[in-house]
DNA sequence: GCGATAAGTGATCACCGATCAATTGTGAGC
DNA sequence: GCTCACAATTGATCGGTGATCACTTATCGC
């Protein structure tokens, strides 16, 4: 089933090739199969090479996951930095940015998943730990740059910035995450939800 | 360190407290140690048994958290009511209900985690599967039932009841489940955040 | 008392993450 | 072209996991 060809081996400097190879498996075989449903075995055999390999590149199965979480933050930063139009801001404006983040959690469920939702188990080694922080709070800094903006051009609630672009977050991460873990709810047709939750955060957030 | 000493084999018809045992034992283990970090057997032996045994009472580890997932809606919803005063409804009445919804949370993060964060692995029996998914759709409409009388008393903005109560759990979820799961987030501070919150989605749904 | 049966157990299975000594292949120096 | 240090990779294995099995033990209706 999954790809057992035996890849050639590296030759001596390309180390990183091989360990962008396994995140690229781990990131498809947790898609199609759920996270906690893949083994070490299964990433190993996917990439190719033998299950003991893994670890001459990540000292952990955990630090696999920590890495394409630090990968779907950067992700979603540029995805944010790429929808962020120069103009005034507008309410049109920041109905958009909040829907670049909706549909980044829901076109990547499991990178979103990974990112988010994800139980650690063990404690991290600290300096993984801190990669991992530091790139979920460049999004977040990312994220309250746009704000920000809104902030400035004074068209927001009265509250510092930091505040409501955490508030905001929050909202947008609520229904994102429900949407993705409880796929069976009797939800109300989605376009439509999505776009009345956004129509209450505007007017949450704006005045 | 765990409670080793054997418990005493219960009598014939009394399968229902050995179940509740293990239960108890169960949601004890997951709040001192993580969800994940606790093994069948940990579980056994604070429960007081041998691991086999277990499988008596629930069929998979699964099917375990399943029905913890099933009693912390129920305890969600008994909060719920137990805070419903049936005068008119406010916006100082709204903020209550807010506030109720994230103290469970906060209070009971394992029980929290279990009910709405939890990746679910394998398949599930489709009977326990059903059960959950009944005791989430009975708190939803105990949460329903409340937005729907300020609905009623023309306080909220146009929309249709579900909608909106599907777009103010959600909101509500985002905040408590990103304190749950990322604690280590530079947050600002956590009461003024919660109350900034609650007044960002009271104006997003009131009038 | 006694036997049917519920309640509980030790042994064991396949699989998991992780580690180790041993092996294979690569490429710089000559 | 040959050699050889060392990076790259491996098979074997360890303790632990969820789950299942045949077996034993205690209870309770008769």
């Amino acid at each position: 089933m999954a790809t057992t060809v035996r890849s050639v081996r590296k030759a001596k400097g390309h180390g990183a090739e091989r360990r962008q190879e396994i995140l690229d498996a781990a990131l498809m075989l947790f898609a199609q199969r759920g996270i906690l449903a893949v083994s070490t075995r299964d990433i190993a055999a996917a990439t190719g090479i033998s299950q003991p390999a893994l670890y001459a590149y990540f000292r952990t199965r955990e630090e696999i996951t920590a890495v394409l979480c630090e990968q779907a933050f950067l992700e979603l930063r540029n995805r944010m930095l790429a929808a962020a139009d120069h103009q005034a801001p507008t309410r049109a404006s920041f109905i958009r940015m909040c829907r670049v983040y909706i549909d980044f959690g829901l076109q990547q469920p499991d990178a979103y998943r990974v990112a988010f939702m994800l139980e650690k188990g063990g404690p991290q080694p600290q300096e993984t730990k801190a990669r991992i922080i530091a790139a979920g709070v460049e999004s977040f800094d990312c994220f309250h740059g746009q704000v920000a903006r809104f902030v400035a051009a004074g068209l927001t609630r009265p509250g510092e910035s930091v505040l409501l672009s955490q508030s905001l977050w929050a909202g947008l991460h609520g229904l994102v995450s429900l949407l993705i873990a409880r796929p069976d709810f009797p939800w109300a047709d989605r376009e439509v939800l999505i776009a009345r939750h956004i129509a209450a955060l505007s007017d949450g957030v704006l005045l």
